[in-house]
RNA sequence: GCGCCCGUAGCUCAGUGGUAGAGCGCUUCGUUGACAUCGAAGAGGCCCGAAGUUCAAUCCUUCGCGGGCGCACCA
């Protein structure tokens, strides 16, 4: 037997102890003891290489390994599949900022340079939350580490893509979609966010034109007045729309208005989609810079007038004045001009949001472009039954909502993104149509000079698209086991078990990979999605990085040790609540561990060196048969709710119970009792007994100290605690 | 606008149809061999407001107020 120092250092503990895990080969399913048959796996949700470990990391990784280590000690063969994600803009994006600070654009070293550069700044930091991972003791599998560009898994991807595409559910139209000009990339809606601004509502006034047609009377009324938050797209209506019930509007459906500045007539037509109350109840539609107005120019056969450029300058169709011009800068001269011509009726101040890009904050433009996209009625629907049916169920339960709201009001999915980091297409074309097809105008319509595959004829030359980094994200359960080869692993590990997440993903990511798995391998990725908290500042406002409020997981391991900030962690998840982050948590969790340690040192001292090999304790004295109780109820209920995923409920019962129960009352009493030769026997085996089995307990949470005490207790015949039997089955 | 979550001790949060609990903090006492990262004792709460259901509500229902979040094409 060792001694026990008086005090709990983690660091002398805990990279000891993980190095015993990962050299005992049990983090490695196949090298589990063989009564672990059963498999059992998790996919953890690859982090993007460009970050590193935030406190929500941290408590995701805790709960899956809560998860991962009960399941392993009862006799499962546990798979923890760790690995990153390429995550396309943002890497991208990141790496483009470091070519920034040497003067550098991504532009001046060209495309290969830049991918070349991206898969060396993976090498050197893209492992970083991995290892952050390990500090925190997740006991996943270093063996099977998976990154979302990995030579297989890009082989997953194009069997993906050419799935859906001879399904006919992949096809390429130009649409208008959300495009970010400063990543020059197309964007899907979910990939948006909306911030609130201040601006203006402009009034402006279109002169309606004399009409020479008998049949449709003139009127007294001079113009309409339209109201709009972007004065700068007027130069590319094709209409202006009210509603058909307006009765200020009625008789004018129909007749034509003359568009200022560019003076061409455009026609007034009627749209049930259009707010009476709002504004002026007139809206002057812009079917190529707006989503609603493509759908009501779609509605009405109107043409598109592209006005904005994907530089974010305006095209020769926003007519000579404005012609190049930047946006902010149009918005200035057409309200100008509109006022020299005595046009502008009033400007209004207004809040309204404003769509920005969610990895460079930068504005985005609605117009026209030629994308790929995704059929998703019939995903979607597939998606909705996976639920629907119970194959598939979200803890706690209310997050499903968000899920079928997404699903059922579904757009189809733009996949093709214009940036350079990520999987290509696998589309060729002939290199004499290269141009033709770089100018989405001259679009090829015959689907024979398109080739997708894997073997292109000579002189085809693959598309410069990319995918949506969420098309790769959605293979993960299936391509990190090795579809779509049918592989060992992917016999024995998918379908996984569980999926533990954040809120933010649950359409982005979530809904995507339950449908990619049913649609490609038959059968839902994993039965159990948990959303878990999300971690807020003790005001309850968002952690931010740039506000300094967040809390890196890292240093309050270097504080307290990754078993008290797991504990902190878990002891605030309660019923899926957000977490108000409150730091004493984990004081009290380094607290409890050296309670633990000491506790330990105790039964110790008390027993001596002589090695059990059965604790199989008798209730001789009223406290015997009190601490016996007790222990079954709080073993019980600890369990039970580590089922139902309610951690924090677990772990509280469990700090109760030892502290409370344990130590305060009988240690305390145990302390008569082994004065005693008739009961002294028996209270050391008893005491010895609910310390190896709370240890066994408590493993889940705090893994590091409960090896290590493990480790010292006399007993016969133990291996680590990592496989030690799970003592509530 | 619609929807979801929350409002209990100074702080972060549990909890129950029969007038409340933990951790941290605070007060007083205590260094008897597991632990002062401890032990003992204690102060501290019209359980957001109003109405309703009930013998009885902090817990159920409705409506407010306050805080947070998500969704939405309000130009």
């Amino acid at each position: 037997m060792r001694e026990l120092a008086p005090q709990y250092d983690p660091k002398e503990v805990e990279d000891k102890i993980y190095k015993i895990w990962e050299k005992s080969g049990y983090l490695n399913p196949d090298n589990l003891p063989s009564k672990n048959k059963k498999p059992f796996t998790i996919t953890v949700p690859p982090p993007n290489i460009t970050g590193s470990l935030h406190i929500g990391h941290a408590l995701n990784a805790t709960i899956q390994d809560i998860i991962i280590r009960k399941k392993r000690m009862e006799g499962f063969k546990t798979l923890w599949l760790p690995g990153t994600d390429h995550a396309g803009i943002a890497t991208q994006n990141v790496v483009e900022k470091e070519l920034k600070k040497e003067g550098l654009t991504r532009h001046d070293i060209g495309k290969d340079k830049l991918i070349e550069k991206i898969w060396q700044w993976k090498e050197k930091y893209g492992d970083t939350i991995l290892n952050q991972f390990k500090k925190l003791g997740s006991s996943m599998d270093w063996s099977r580490v998976r990154f979302t560009m990995d030579k297989e898994y890009q082989e997953a991807v194009k069997t993906a893509f050419f799935h859906y595409y001879e399904k006919g559910l992949i096809y390429r139209a130009e649409r208008v979609i959300n495009w970010c000009q400063r990543c020059a990339t197309s964007l899907s809606d979910l990939e948006l966010e909306y911030k609130e601004a201040d601006s203006n509502l402009w009034f402006i006034k279109y002169p309606l034109v004399k009409n020479s047609e008998p049949k449709i009377q003139n009127t007294k009324e001079e113009y309409i007045i339209v109201a709009t938050t972007r004065p700068e797209t007027m130069l590319g209506d094709t209409a202006v729309a009210v509603n058909p019930k307006d009765e200020r509007y009625k008789h004018l459906v129909g007749r034509n208005l003359l568009l200022p500045i560019q003076n061409r007539e455009i026609p007034i037509i009627a749209d049930e989609k259009i707010e009476i109350e709002f504004g002026t109840g007139a809206v002057k539609v812009t079917p190529a810079h707006d989503l609603l107005d493509a759908d009501i120019g779609e509605r009405h056969k109107l043409p598109i007038l592209k006005v904005i450029g994907q530089n974010g300058r305006m095209t020769d169709g926003a007519g000579k004045i404005c012609e190049g011009l930047k946006i902010s800068e149009c918005r200035k001269k057409v309200v100008e001009e509109l006022q020299k011509l005595n046009l502008i009726d009033k400007i209004e101040p207004y809040k309204h949001s404003i769509a920005r890009c969610y990895r460079c904050n930068t504005i985005i433009e609605a117009l026209p472009s030629m994308q790929w996209f995704l059929k998703m009625d019939e995903l979607a629907k597939k998606a909705m039954e996976s639920v629907k049916s119970g194959k598939v169920k979200f803890h706690p339960k209310r997050w499903e909502k968000i899920y079928f709201d997404w699903l059922n009001n579904i757009k189809d999915w733009t996949i093709s993104r214009q940036i350079w980091w990520g999987h290509r297409i696998p589309v060729f074309y002939p290199n004499e149509k290269q141009e033709k097809i770089r100018n989405p105008k001259s679009e090829i319509r015959n689907k024979s000079e398109i080739y997708v595959g894997n073997s292109p004829p000579k002189n085809y030359t693959q598309s410069d698209d990319v995918l949506d980094t969420w098309f790769s994200s959605a293979l993960w359960p299936l391509a990190t086991l090795g579809w779509p080869d049918k592989t060992e692993d992917l016999k024995n590990f998918y379908p996984t078990q569980v999926l533990s997440t954040a809120r933010d993903i649950i359409n982005l990511w979530v809904s995507r990979m339950i449908f990619s798995g049913v649609e490609l391998a038959g059968k839902e990725p994993f039965e159990d999605i948990i959303i878990h908290a999300t971690i807020l500042t003790k005001e309850g406002k968002r952690m931010s990085k740039s506000l300094g409020t967040g809390i890196d997981p890292m240093d309050l391991i270097e504080k307290y040790g990754a078993d008290a900030t797991r504990f902190g962690l878990i002891w605030q998840q309660m019923g899926g609540q957000d977490i108000h982050w409150a730091e004493e948590h984990v004081i009290a969790g380094k607290k409890f561990c050296n309670k633990l340690w000491n506790s330990t040192r105790f039964v110790l001292m008390r027993n001596g060196e002589k090695e059990h090999d059965n604790l199989k304790p008798k209730a001789l004295t009223d406290a015997d048969k009190h601490i016996l109780a007790v222990f079954e109820k709080a073993k019980k209920d600890a369990n039970k709710y580590i089922e139902k995923y309610e951690f924090g409920q677990a772990l509280h019962i469990l700090y109760d119970f030892y502290w409370h129960e344990f130590c305060d009352i009988y240690i305390e009493n145990s302390k008569k009792q082994t004065e005693n030769d008739k009961i002294i026997e028996n209270t050391r085996i008893l005491l010895a007994h609910i310390l190896s089995e709370s240890l066994k307990l408590m493993h889940p949470f705090i893994p590091y100290i409960t090896e290590q005490l493990w480790e010292v207790l006399p007993i016969k015949k133990k291996d680590l605690l990592i496989v030690e039997g799970w003592p509530a089955k």
